[in-house]
RNA sequence: GGUCCCAUCGUCUAACGGUUAGGACGCCAGGUUUUCAUCCUGGUAAUCCGGGUUCGAUUCCCGGUGGGAUCACCA
């Protein structure tokens, strides 16, 4: 019988989350919805000095901002919440375990008690590395006596305990990804479990959760590759089962070739959305750096995404993030949307350009979202991008000559525009009808449309590149002063050719 | 430096050992159009190198080169 998947991402509270960071929690996401299996989250708060306050809440916020949430763990639903029955999922509050766990490795003797002081750590290393080797711990407190180690223990000196790693031995395992891997036991360190403040290394601490928690798939970044022969030698001590483990290729950086870091720059997953990223941009960008489900298809959802995820599918090399194609994606997603999904999305954004949204109708605005829905590529641009509406820009006369029109020409047509409109039953403005009524005067006149359209965009607008006239008339056609609006700009614009 | 991992267009990626090496992003050109965007057409551009195995290697093997990861009382 097939072993329940239970899968885990384990965050550490020590910044926000990365963008990079999101693929793992991803790629664990689906597997377990794939599988019907479990989707933990574990907080693995054990480096104490490294602790930042708000983390873990940004973590957790962020995952459920992108749709994530965990079966088992900390959630987000209106504020940080827990569930599951194989707690604490907190790492700082399972300290007993780990020590239970530590000196039953201490009793088996395949760990060991160390009195060794920074400083002598630090000398050993530096000489090693001097003579160009590996550094490692050289094993010197294996060869206490036990009365030498309860004394030191009765008089509180500050100690750890070791892993106590056979040479010569070769570690293989199986990766889903990478398929075998052995290394050498001679390149191991005897890394130490348990930390002289009683906390746990990550090393201990994942091995005696992942097995606490039935895990079934270690699914985490490759760099995690050189230590995973640790973590089977504590299997082997334990004498547990070995969960699969998955090793995924990185995210590398455009910019540097490497590892997509957090001090580059805006990585943070809040950064993405404040921008007016899409979660489902984001999320279907991001499944497919590193995996492909062999077609052509390029757009998922995340229901598409579970239904074809496995991991024959993901690829060994990593995959530079390209912001290009995330820009793509997202315009993909918010040509999508519904208008009242894009108002809704939209409006933060309004709000922070200082436009008074209330004090127009709502069929203006969700107008004018229309018009740039196909232009936008982050949901922050739309303050910039629809400003003209609400407020008169300034520009150059220059800009309302269109191509090699003279000057004349562009002024006694708009003349005759601003003529003909004025002449025009507000009704007209309203319902859309600007259009014909102007093509059809343009044509009696004689009036080239480049030579009348083009200045009047510009007139309205004050863009060199904007929607068309007769969309952005439509839409001060649904203000009451819309026709007024639309004759005074059209003003100015004379007055500027003047 | 030791160890481990990886290698197809600039980027993300397809290709039972047999394809004119395909798609997407980007870029360029054309069409639609009053500009931009959308949309449609087309174009640009890749199997890291060298040996094997084979009738035939992008594909399998070996070596080189290049890149990445890792070697903490961090995860």
């Amino acid at each position: 019988m097939l072993k329940e998947v239970r899968v885990r991402n384990a965050p550490s509270p020590t910044g926000f989350l990365h963008i990079g960071g999101i693929r793992t929690f991803l790629y664990n996401y689906l597997f377990a919805r794939k599988n019907n299996g479990k989707y933990i989250l574990r907080i693995e708060d054990t480096d104490q000095a490294r602790l930042v306050a708000g983390s873990l809440e940004n973590i957790v916020q962020s995952l459920a901002d992108l749709g994530i949430s965990a079966d088992e763990g900390p959630y987000w639903d209106n504020g940080l919440k827990t569930r599951g029955d194989k707690g604490p999922y907190v790492q700082s509050e399972r300290l007993d375990l780990y020590k239970k766990y530590a000196q039953e490795l201490v009793d088996k003797k395949f760990a060991y008690y160390c009195f060794c002081s920074a400083k002598r750590l630090e000398e050993l290393r530096n000489d090693q590395e001097a003579k160009k080797f590996p550094p490692k711990y050289d094993k010197r407190c294996l060869n206490l006596s036990p009365d030498e180690i309860a004394k030191k223990i009765s008089s509180n000196e500050s100690h750890v305990i070791r892993l106590n790693v056979q040479p010569d031995q070769m570690i293989e395992f199986h990766d889903l990804v990478y398929g075998d891997i052995k290394i050498s036991s001679n390149e191991i360190d005897d890394q130490i479990l348990l930390k002289s403040d009683g906390f746990p290394t990550y090393h201990l601490a994942v091995v005696v959760d992942d097995y606490l928690m039935q895990i079934s798939h270690v699914i985490r970044a490759n760099e995690w590759i050189p230590s995973t022969p640790k973590h089977i030698l504590l299997y082997k001590a334990f004498g547990w089962d070995l969960p699969e483990f998955v090793h995924l290729p990185p995210i590398l950086s455009k910019k540097t070739g490497k590892k997509l870091a957090k001090r580059e720059g805006d990585v943070a997953v809040a950064a993405f959305l404040e921008k007016g990223y899409l979660p489902a941009a984001i999320i279907n960008f991001l499944a497919l750096l590193g995996w492909n489900p062999k077609t052509e298809q390029e757009i998922f959802s995340l229901t598409e995404l579970v239904n074809e995820f496995s991991f024959d599918k993901l690829h060994k090399s990593g995959a530079i993030f390209d912001l290009d194609k995330l820009d793509w994606f997202n315009s993909v997603y918010i040509r999508k949307l519904k208008i009242d999904e894009l108002l809704v999305l939209c409006l933060p954004y309004l709000i922070k350009a200082g436009i008074k949204i209330d004090r127009y109708p709502k069929n203006f605005i969700q107008k004018i979202l229309t018009l740039e829905q196909e232009r936008l590529k982050k949901l922050s641009e739309i303050g910039d991008r629809v400003k003209y509406f609400f407020q008169e820009q300034d520009y150059e006369p220059q800009l309302l000559i269109w191509k090699k029109t003279d000057k004349q020409t562009i002024l006694k047509n708009l003349n005759s525009l601003q003529k003909f409109l004025q002449s025009l039953p507000e009704q007209k403005f309203a319902e859309d009808a600007l259009e014909q009524e102007i093509k059809k005067f343009l044509e009696e006149k004689n009036i080239r449309t480049g030579e009348a359209l083009w200045p009047l965009r510009v007139a309205l607008t004050g863009l060199e590149a904007s929607p068309g006239p007769f969309e952005i008339m439509d839409a001060f056609g649904i203000l009451p002063d819309g026709k007024e609006i639309i004759l005074q700009r059209i003003n100015k614009a004379i007055e500027k050719l003047f």
